[in-house]
DNA sequence: AATGTGCATTTCATTATTTGCAACGGCATT
DNA sequence: AATGCCGTTGCAAATAATGAAATGCACATT
């Protein structure tokens, strides 16, 4: 394990639980020895990603991130163009809108509307969505590039409900029919009782970058509503690409 | 120089200039060898924080940044608290206005809304703010910890303009100045036609964690325009303080 | 006040990772 | 065909990371 991955693994521990942790904690949680955890972190505070307590010794996450995070959105700006997308999307369907965007580790929830409605579906900013159990996943993976497909397809498929898809097989038989229809249907196979459709958005090169999605309690989505809702979300997904992209195939990011 | 620190000078670097960098470029630019370089990358790929492109072999800054940006807004939600205070204050003031978070390097611009005029004032999101050359940084100061301000002084005060103040004890009396007003006045210390008014964020323990600063040109900017700045300046500053802590001092974080 | 416990921090010899040179293969230009 | 540039890989040398143990600190208990 290379020394940058255990300094990140320590960010992620650091952002995943309490706002704040100690050093013992922290090292007890990454598995290292309480001086190299202390080290890393050391090194993490230097670069403005780590912040501590003067008093307290606690640890958090440092601004340092934001700023980071902030010159990438300069460069790419996918939140500035597919906020008001997503915006209008949960204005028309009155039910919970989030965006996601493709990474290593699965697709990252980066914008969430939720619903007024009482009985709504919930989704954290920043959660990891596995590709093989959500609609947005396989949304994503209907248009996605080959090797990653192929990547998720090869490796292991967890269960998080009784309705996630298990087997590689039928995987790729939703894979196929959301490239057929442009969207994809989830029916609980993250959460119990949700029901999603969610629309890849393809990048300068027509492969995905990212995923839209409704969710909703599976008692308000009747076949109709999964119809209606399937054409506007592919629509919203299309118009993300073309604010980010032009309408013109094949070029690249400016 | 650590390990880490060496792959977060690369991520710095692929934030500072274009959006995407080639692997020779960026090892010129950090100063390390192509091979360490590439290394160092290929961690960062894996834990999502950089992106390669496939056929170009460009990097470019990875959605891993924005979920870890994301985490520490759920755990410390500085913009979400901050926001609406600083849409009131460019609505109320009609300049542009600027927020700032605390880092080891300086104050963080995390949040931008620019005037709708025309000639206005001018800042970038995720700009790093040197301490003794703005309103911004003078007002943290005022009311930042001993140790942080000791630092500042002791520190070199490298010149932005003719009018950035140059020395220690007069960047001391500024200090002085605005901690008894409550809010700092800059007047082109670090772009020049630039006046602003500052006010720190402080801490549940009374220490400055941030600044919000108004900017307009000099031409118009009056000596009364300047007094009636500071104190709504100053009423957001404490605003948002008591968003994020609650009105109670000596409160910590939740 | 003294003692004890749990924590963060520092030290230092050992270990293992990182490093940089150099060589290779691909690609485009000359 | 030759040249130059780039990304990639192998390998011995150099350096940084490691973990056990010691130290110091603060707080709680006796």
């Amino acid at each position: 394990m290379s020394t940058v991955a255990k300094a990140i693994s320590l960010l992620e521990l650091l952002g995943g639980g309490a706002p704040e942790a100690a050093l013992a904690d922290l090292a007890r949680a990454a598995g290292f020895d309480k001086a190299t955890t202390r080290r890393l972190l050391v090194s993490l505070i230097a670069q403005g990603l780590v912040e501590q307590d003067e008093t307290t010794r606690l640890y958090r996450l440092g601004a340092g991130l934001t700023r980071l995070a902030l010159m990438r959105e300069a460069q790419f700006p996918f939140l500035r163009m597919a906020v008001p997308v997503v915006e209008m999307l949960a204005a028309e369907t009155g039910e919970t809108v989030h965006l996601s965007e493709y990474s290593k580790r699965g697709l990252i929830t980066v914008q969430v509307i939720e619903s007024a409605k009482a009985n709504r579906v919930s989704v954290q900013l920043g959660d990891v969505l596995p590709m093989h159990a959500t609609a947005s996943g396989i949304a994503f993976l209907a248009f996605a590039e080959e090797r990653i497909r192929q990547g998720i397809l090869a490796g292991p498929l967890p269960a998080f409900t009784p309705f996630t898809i298990g087997d590689a097989a039928t995987l790729a038989d939703h894979v196929a029919a959301a490239r057929a229809r442009g969207h994809s249907i989830g029916a609980q196979g993250f959460e119990e009782g949700v029901m999603s459709v969610a629309a890849p958005i393809l990048g300068a090169d027509g492969y995905s970058i990212g995923a839209i999605a409704v969710a909703a309690p599976r008692v308000r989505t009747q076949k109709a509503d999964i119809e209606r809702l399937g054409v506007i979300v592919t629509a919203a997904g299309r118009e993300i690409g073309e604010r980010l992209f032009g309408r013109l195939p094949g070029q690249k990011r400016a």
